[in-house]
DNA sequence: CACTCTTGGAGAAACGTATCTCCGAAGGCT
DNA sequence: AGCCTTCGGAGATACGTTTCTCCAAGAGTG
């Protein structure tokens, strides 16, 4: 008696306002332990369907919520997942107006819930310890530079990390990325059998892996095919600093007769630039830019994109951080890498486990001659194998 | 010494693998008590700068990070802000797709976030039980319906709740809405002081407020000048179902010469059907419609549009919330309103306060005769008043 | 010297849950 | 009858903070 009246009738002195209603409120309504009420409602335990029941009636008279933060304290689990990019922005956010991470932030959103988790953006900074205030399960970081403090950090306290880019040099748990090299490969080829013979290239002048990645592919085409590469570069934050570069490139003495833009923008600064010049496209300029707009599919002319896939980046990347929570006993970070299915794997060359995603080439007017000049390669007559 | 040994150094049996430091690491590696940790880092209590800034070394070298779980149920705040829509939607996330959406839940973020809460979107309802498994301080509410069950649950636990949208009967702690009413008479007059003679209208099927207010206001003033309204209805989720109501609009025996669009492709829609039509905007039909997408800068003509300020009402909703979170004891949901700077508040009908944000009127070519006729008002001279 | 005040800090009680351990009782078996 | 097993459930502890209460010792004061 003593026990049981200890554990339900307290609150020695504090008045007894109207205070939720918590586990042992629902035990002694219910007459039973908190043992079982907790047994009872998270379906564990042994206990008669008649027990459970009348535990989850009373439950719900009372209107009982478990506290979620007692139970995370409780379990460690908290049920939520960070999302950040520590590149792309002095200022907090300014990064979910581009397209791509607009995109990739909801597929994560969306694939966190239908697991169950739900997700938080976070900067990578700001003046309050925003990071330090959340308890997360696990964190998904986009683009993460070499050696990041935040994801060292992370590593530190134990907390999964997948990032969207392959890390330079981070401790993350597993990343995802498209397969950068061969998207540009993929374009230069097909801008090749549109009868480009000078391909120009608009990129970016920040290191992040993206414009890396794609930078040397383009040069190392070049390389391979002999062509001089004809590219400009500009600070690809800037949005006015497109159109400028855009212009650029165009008015350059060797004139490319081909152009791919590796950001958003650049269709429609091309574009502009092209008119300027009295270019037509796709006659006397073909065109080429990575974008997930739609705006792309009425311009005049509808100019050819490459999409990043932003919404199977976005899913893969959080199952694989879902993947990697459940299925770590959390605190040692062991080898996390074997609980991956193994068809998300690239060749095993030792940690982290990445996942290369296919990018998709939407091919309309710019990139296509009206007239298809019969050039190296002439459509195969049909029939032929 | 029993008591110090007794805090410091339990652990029974457990092995003592990789664990993170806690707050008793620290004390005893300073050789002082919990307590004076938590006030050194937490910069309360009465100690001299040396004591503060040795345990803050100490804390630094161990790499103790405070768990937000144990803080969050010791305090009661979890520094967490949740985010939903409540209508549009059966499947998860399709809301973000909508300009004003993304709008608004950015601005929505930074503002969380610059005043160190994170916001974490939620979906109004999923299969897992996501809202009960996270603590929130608060919650915003986009367009809750009316007696939203939702709402009445979180007004039941105790969060406070925000409203982006005048609630229709909710118990919500307070809302930021656009008035709806004036915007639109404010478009209708502009149209006829360009020349409008019958102004027409597309809307949506829907009952929500935005949907409903702009409605009313539009036959009120229908009523009010004497003209017959001319409107057509369609359900605003569905984008093919706007383009055919854009067309019947137009098909119309007593076609209208000027058009407002209450949604957001509205504005391509209408130009579309216009086109078939045979119609020139603006010299044979006016074109208005409510967005938040930059595009219509740049059709063929650009299109006046109406802003209903998402950033503006975003941040406004964030800061309203977190002044209720703050102010308040918890618990007790007592009287909040007068919490509020009274420049914010409506006139006193009761609760819930409401704030009314001001929209903006973009206008452009498509609401704009080439030749302003000499109509009914004639531009004032200069000097006059 | 007896006293109050201030300084610096220790103790311990929550916060509300999950879960490990253990126990009585009832039945089944030899 | 004694023993084992299963059933149903109670007790108690730990999760890691914050904070309320209280105490000892020195400093000032009459």
């Amino acid at each position: 008696m003593t026990a049981a009246a200890n554990q339900s009738g307290r609150r020695p002195t504090t008045s007894r306002r109207l205070e939720r209603a918590g586990i042992r409120d629902v035990a002694a309504a219910a007459g039973v332990s908190i043992t079982t009420v907790s047994d009872a409602l998270n379906g564990k335990g042994r206990l008669p369907d008649e027990t459970r029941s009348r535990v989850r009636e009373v439950a719900e008279r009372l209107g009982y919520r478990p506290s979620a933060a007692a139970r995370t304290l409780r379990t460690g689990r908290s049920g939520l997942i960070g999302l950040t990019v520590t590149t792309y922005g002095e200022e907090p956010f300014t990064f979910t107006e581009f397209a791509y991470f607009a995109e990739m932030a909801r597929a994560a959103t969306s694939a966190a819930l239908g697991r169950g988790y739900a997700l938080v953006v976070l900067p990578a900074s700001s003046r309050h310890d925003v990071w330090g205030n959340i308890a997360l399960d696990g964190t998904v970081v986009i683009d993460p530079p070499d050696q990041d403090p935040l994801v060292s950090e992370l590593y530190r306290s134990g907390v999964p990390v997948v990032s969207d880019g392959k890390p330079g040099n981070c401790p993350v748990t597993a990343w995802v990325d498209n397969d950068h090299e061969a998207a540009v490969l993929g374009i230069l080829d097909h801008l090749s059998e549109a009868g480009a013979r000078r391909i120009g290239l608009l990129t970016g002048t920040s290191t992040d892996t993206y414009t890396r990645l794609s930078t040397e592919a383009y040069l190392d085409w070049c390389a391979k095919v002999g062509q001089e590469p004809v590219y400009e570069t500009y600070p690809a934050h800037d949005p006015a600093a497109g159109a400028v570069a855009a212009d650029r490139l165009l008015a350059r003495p060797d004139r490319p007769d081909a152009v791919y833009g590796l950001f958003d923008p650049n269709g429609t600064d091309l574009l502009a630039a092209a008119r300027r010049y009295g270019l037509r496209v796709p006659d006397d300029l073909l065109l080429v830019c990575c974008s997930e707009s739609d705006v792309y599919a009425t311009t005049e002319p509808p100019i050819t994109t490459l999409s990043l896939k932003p919404r199977k980046i976005g899913t893969t990347v959080v199952n694989l951080l879902i993947d990697a929570i459940e299925g770590v006993d959390s605190g040692t970070g062991v080898d996390i890498a074997r609980l991956f299915p193994p068809r998300f794997r690239t060749a095993g060359t030792g940690p982290p486990p990445g996942t290369l995603m296919p990018t998709e080439l939407i091919v309309r007017a710019s990139s296509q001659r009206r007239s298809p000049r019969t050039t190296v390669s002439p459509p195969r007559p049909p029939g032929e194998v």
